[in-house]
DNA sequence: CGAGTTACTGGAAACGCTGCCAGTTGGCCG
DNA sequence: CGGCCAACTGGCAGCGTTTCCAGTAACTCG
């Protein structure tokens, strides 16, 4: 069970093995100038034989360096977060990093995270996936001296960051709704109880669309939930009870939208006959449930997130913003009122 | 931009701040007996000040543990996966651990992670979730010397594991189905393609269950596929191009009987009035759906499996094979078949 | 053939911490 | 009042690397 008497070997017992020095042993092993390729070849091979690995601590002790990335996340379970993770971890990986996970589920969470730090001076960077930092927060942060910090996911102006456009994809869903011929338009907005409340590019362009196409807001059709299917499908009842029914549903996530289209079927009523539904972020199910949305690439978030990152660990000149598109996918939750 | 010229501080400045020698401080910060409650109080307050902390990887360079621990996953956006994970994460957090995540997708990543060992020297044991690892993957494994290897979620002897028994879930769902009276059923049998091909006990069940109630199975009435919604739902069209339909699908997974309830309803064909179906996992959208199901508890799997190396690790004397129960869910889409 | 390269090589010092051991107190007992 | 013990304290020696510098050998060139 426990032969832990066989001790790691250490780069001194490989360079006595090679027979050379203990400089030469580790410029050969790094692939340093300086070394005869013979000497090399023979510091290689002992190596192997061996399969001596480098004690990172130790490296890093040294370098100052950690060859660690904290990813910090609100939530895992749910796809987009999942996703928003593979792709970050997909480049930082090829890189040569390895990927701390820190999952601040719940206001406490966070809280103590922020307070503890308990990444600190154990990575070189930072990604915050999907919620915003406060100031406070902020301030604790900057305390990881020389860590380097972007976002993924949520609009932080005071970091470097990846994310979609909100305003934008909220734009496009009401868009498709209004070209439609929609007049009556709900919206299911949802927050996250657990994260501070932000300002929402996805419910603000709700109201613009409805002040562009001049049509007054009736504050009945806007019922604010947590994320959440659950919470999607009691918003809906709350929706279908009133006096008189929307037209059409813009839900804030395709999760709050799968819960609606469950509600309104329930409750007898034909989709996309007796009420229009759009969501928005492409979730693998959408097209399951043939629910029209505004898709945005996840994967590619994390992806280009991580490599603004290691631009940023390199002291490259890199772009410090950057907005991807969305577009709208039409599936079979949407079409004209009937009475439109 | 960078203001980097700041150097962290060490326990030696805290020390020299506090007026006291090095090991005092060392002994004051870590709660060790022998120092003083003045001096304590002092050296505390000045890190305070200071907002110091160790240096982990010059801590763990002398004591020899990392206090990491490596996560590996097949898969990532899932919602199993997920679930385990954020599961493994909330104890493992609180026992002081920090969690290293490594995603091997696919075959090629696979056999790097296994071959390379990157957790190697990095971590102080090893969590594998959802997938049984090799023979020679497992030697390669054993070269972390003193790192523990716990598996969650499949079926390993060889090391301690936490899971579900595959055989009696696939059990309770034929069960169910032959209950209803159910006699020609069908079975979409899912494997990862990206992972070697294992013996399930989910597909051993359906087997075993045909026998028991004395139904000759019929070979056509089992497809493989890979798993996901688009994967269950073209196997449920091979289902559905045969002479005579089944009755009742047993798939070996929720998303994978997604899939195939929307070819399903495609088809023109009624849940559960035409066809029955069943999944195994109670995924979220199962509920949405109105999915039959077996369920597992997956995010307590993760709880156990940390629970269960933390006393690995404490070399604690502890159950090294810890087996969930699973039960079975009625909802909507089974019912006994309409000539039964 | 001597001086000045160039191409390597070995090993000491340092990274920031912990473990240990040898002090240094002060108090207590006979 | 001397000796002894308990309670603290200081600082040295590593942990396994990397970095740097001094050294050695071989080679070149005038």
């Amino acid at each position: 069970m426990d032969s832990e008497q066989e001790r790691e070997l250490t780069l001194a017992d490989i360079a006595r093995l090679a027979g050379v020095g203990l400089g030469t042993a580790s410029r050969a092993l790094r692939g340093l100038p300086n070394v005869s390729p013979a000497t090399r070849q023979k510091v290689l091979e002992v190596a192997e034989r061996h399969d001596y690995v480098v004690s990172p601590d130790a490296s890093q002790l040294k370098k100052g360096a950690t060859g660690r990335v904290a990813v910090v996340v609100p939530h895992l379970s749910r796809w987009f977060f999942g996703e928003m993770v593979e792709g970050i971890e997909s480049v930082l990986r090829q890189a040569g990093y390895d990927l701390l996970l820190y999952h601040v589920g719940n206001l406490q969470d966070r809280q103590s995270f922020f307070e503890l730090l308990p990444a600190r001076r154990k990575v070189d960077a930072v990604i915050v996936v999907g919620f915003p930092v406060e100031e406070a927060e902020r301030q604790r942060l900057e305390l990881m001296l020389g860590a380097q910090i972007v976002a993924a996911g949520g609009q932080h102006e005071v970091y470097p960051h990846v994310c979609i456009d909100d305003l934008k994809a909220g734009s496009q869903a009401m868009g498709h709704l209004l070209a439609l011929g929609h007049r009556r338009i709900a919206m299911i907005e949802a927050i996250d109880p657990e994260q501070p409340r932000q300002p929402s590019g996805r419910s603000a362009a709700y109201h613009m669309a409805l002040n562009d196409a001049d049509i007054e807001s009736d504050p009945a059709l806007v019922v604010t939930t947590a994320w959440g299917i659950e919470q999607g499908s009691t918003a809906m009842a709350h929706l279908l009870s009133l006096a008189e029914l929307p037209t059409a549903v813009y839900a804030h996530s395709d999760e709050v939208a799968f819960g609606a289209m469950r509600t309104i079927r329930d409750a007898g009523l034909r989709i996309p006959e007796d009420i229009s539904i759009i969501g928005i972020d492409d979730h693998p199910h959408a097209a399951l449930l043939h629910l029209t949305t505004i898709k945005q690439d996840v994967r590619r978030q994390g992806v280009l997130t991580a490599q603004m990152l290691l631009g940023l660990l390199r002291h490259d000149e890199i772009e410090r913003s950057i907005t991807l598109g969305t577009h709208l996918i039409v599936r079979r939750t949407t079409a004209s009122p009937r009475n439109g």
